[in-house]
Parts: structure tokens; C-alpha cells; sequence
DNA sequence: AGCGATTCTTAAACTAGATTAAGGGTAGTT
DNA sequence: AACTACCCTTAATCTAGTTTAAGAATCGCT
């Protein structure tokens, strides 16, 4: 698309690698050295709607960060009924950990909900910056630290709350998502068929 | 309880220890050196049957490591009733994430279900760590991925199993938690009734 | 040994959520 | 304009899991 010249003999344009630069600033801000060597390390994509980031059997070879798009990795199980486990837009990160590090097959499916643009930093590259750069390190310490108390609230939800209190709490915490992904893929994201968070909906319009 | 003179000046023994630095060469083993910063900076604590590491509104300031006992972490919602988010027992790591981090109230409860003992490091000396000794910040790094992982495949199962389904897969990944723990306990974890569990549980001795 | 507290089970009535089936709405494609 | 694919809703029936209540079993403590 863009024909402007980069700096670098790699591919990464000079917008993307701010967003991501910008994205570090919220956390632990990375020094020049260690945003050369990232710059040098990451990879930039374009991945149309439905299309597979990741696939059951594939490894993950990559953590992916989103520059605009949305995504959503899933689980499909023996009925052949899928379920999503997670999504994710601007400015979030993607990646089956499990498979990443364990280099074992994932069991599961990243999708691209709309054409999307990435970056993608593969395995062995952030291993060599976890051991060289404290600060990536710590960075990615905290990214998942987030993510796990994310979900963990959302695990508690699921043992102790109502499919309207859930979908409630959705709406509230997720208001970016909400309005651009089909209900039906919200219903599989709180664990019910969209026909139930249909009805759910419906008593929610006649009590406000 | 043990009178034996230690090398330093806090009441740590060797023996505890011993079973962190264990714990580690599991991971990813820590120097000389950083053991002896561990060393002092850890807290031994023997904690009673019931007694609380942590009660909704406290801070929670400390990374508690489990050298032997088993705690249960819960959450209480407005009914009173009580929802287990997570066992933990011999080397093994216990905290509220969430409060730990963020310097917030805790909402959380972690309870000894056994007579406990433990070793705690707080915030000031762990980030201390982090910041002076990549190889702990990658320790905990690595924890939290495994911690990520499975907390991961137990939402999957939430929302995509059935509760006999799922006990199944907790007896046979915590055949060491599941012989212990009352089935009360176990059902709070599941996100069922003691009752239902019980009705399960039933169903399954016949099939077999 | 005996007492209180906790734990486990059973069963009947109830409710949240699934399933099946059908129809209508909308967007994208040719 | 018509076709396909997807998405949303409704409603009837069914089932997994809850609630309430009560009794039996087990555990820990003095």
C-alpha cells in the first residue's frame, strides 16, 4: 500500500512500530537500544476477515500485537461446536501461551473477525530480548500479570454469576468490542447459545 | 520449634529454603547469588488450620511459596456463598494477583485448609529482585505463564463441559488436592452445589 | 467416650439454560 | 433483482443444575 521508504531493510513501517513503542509507554517504557532491536526483530502483517492466524495442529510460533482489527481465538470441541476463549483489538496482544511455550500443537484457533494489521515477534527473537533486555522482560511479565487477573475475574464470573450479570459485565468492560461482534459470537464467548443470550437481551430491553 | 542455629540473622531454615531453591531448579535454576538475596529476604511462617493469609479489604503484600499444607483462595458474593477460584498446596505459590499489584484492597479470601507452612517474600523485596536479577524476573515470569495456561483450559472447560465432565479432569490433574479436600470444597471450585456434585458423583459409581 | 461441628447423601419441586425448529432481517455478490 | 450466507429472534419442549429440607455419617476435640 504505503511506498514511502523505511529507515530499516526490513518491512515494519514507521507508524506500526510507534503504536507499539506507544503501547510499551503505558507499561515500562523501552530505551532506544532495546526499540532498535525490536524494530529489527518484528514482523508486520496484513490478515483479511476469516482468516486463520492459527490453526489446530499449527505451533504458535509468534506473539501478535494488533494495530487495528480484532480477532478472536477459539476452541472447537467433539460436537464440533466452537467457543471462544478470548478477543482481542487495537492495542492487545494474541498468542496461544500454552503452544508457544511448550512448542507443543495448539489445540486451538486464532481468526481475524475484520481485516486486521499486526506485528509479530516469533519465539526465539523474544527469548534473545527476554535475556538480553530486563525491561522487555519485566514488560511481558506485566502483560500477563493483566491477563491473568482479567482472567481469573472472568472465571469467577463463570462459577458464580448469572448469564445476565456476565453479559452486563461485558458490555461495561468491553464497550469497543461489544458493538462491533455479532451477539452470536459473544453468546459463545460467556458460555451460552446466542439463542439464550437472545432471550436474555429481550428481558433486559422490557425492564429498562 | 527447631532450635538449630542458622547462618543468618532470620529465623528462615535451611530446610525451607532447600525447598525453594528445589523449586526453582525446576525452572530456571538460580545462581549463588541470588539465593542468598532470596535468603534474606524471605519470611517463614507456620500458619493454623483456618486461619486466614488474607481477608476481603486487606492488602495483599506478599508472594507466599507452600513448603507444606494447602490453601484455598475465594471469593464471597453478595449472598454469602462462597466460590473456591483456586487450591494451592506444597510447592506451589499463593497470592491475589490483582491486589498484589495493583496496591488495591483485596477482594479475596486465602484460607489454610491444613496446618501450614510457608515462605513469604513481600512487593518491595520481590521487585527489588525483578529489577537487580533477570533470572528471578524470568522465574516468575514462567510462573505466571503456567499459572495463565491453566486457568485458561479451566474457563474452556466452564464453558464448554459438563460439571462430571470436569470433575473427572480435576481428579485425575490434582489427584494430590482431591484425596484432601472435602467434596464441598471441590464443588465450590467446580462452580456447582455440594448437592449436585453428590448427584455426579453417585452417577459415576454406578456406570462403573 | 461423647459432643458439636462439619460433611455427605437423598429426594422432591423448581429454574436457568439447552435444544430443536421455524421464520424474518440484513448484507454482500453476481 | 435475486441468491446466498449469515444473523437475530421466538416459542415449545427438554435437561442440567439449584433449592430446600431432612437425616445419616464422619471428624476433631476435650
Amino acid at each position: 500500500m504505503n511506498t514511502a521508504p523505511d529507515k530499516k531493510n526490513n518491512s515494519v513501517t514507521e507508524s506500526s512500530l510507534n503504536s507499539l513503542f506507544q503501547y510499551f509507554n503505558g507499561l515500562l517504557p523501552l530505551k532506544e537500544k532495546e526499540r532498535e532491536e525490536l524494530r529489527t526483530r518484528v514482523k508486520e502483517r496484513k490478515i483479511r476477515r476469516k482468516h486463520y492466524l492459527l490453526q489446530h495442529d499449527d505451533l504458535c510460533k509468534h506473539y501478535t500485537f494488533i494495530i487495528t482489527g480484532c480477532f478472536r481465538m477459539f476452541s472447537v470441541d467433539q460436537k464440533g461446536t466452537e467457543h471462544n476463549l478470548q478477543f482481542a483489538a487495537e492495542n492487545d496482544w494474541i498468542t496461544d501461551m500454552g503452544s508457544f511455550y511448550s512448542g507443543k500443537p495448539s489445540q486451538l484457533y486464532i481468526e481475524a473477525i475484520e481485516p486486521s494489521h499486526i506485528l509479530q515477534i516469533e519465539k526465539g527473537d523474544l527469548l534473545f530480548l527476554y535475556s538480553h533486555f530486563s525491561r522487555v522482560n519485566r514488560n511481558f511479565r506485566v502483560i500477563i500479570e493483566i491477563k491473568f487477573v482479567e482472567l481469573q475475574n472472568r472465571l469467577l464470573q463463570n462459577i458464580s454469576s448469572t448469564v445476565e450479570e456476565r453479559y452486563i459485565y461485558f458490555l461495561e468492560h468491553y464497550p469497543h468490542l461489544s458493538h462491533r461482534l455479532p451477539s452470536t459470537q459473544i453468546a459463545s464467548y460467556l458460555g451460552v447459545t446466542p439463542e439464550f443470550l437472545s432471550k436474555v437481551r429481550k428481558g433486559m430491553a422490557s425492564k429498562a
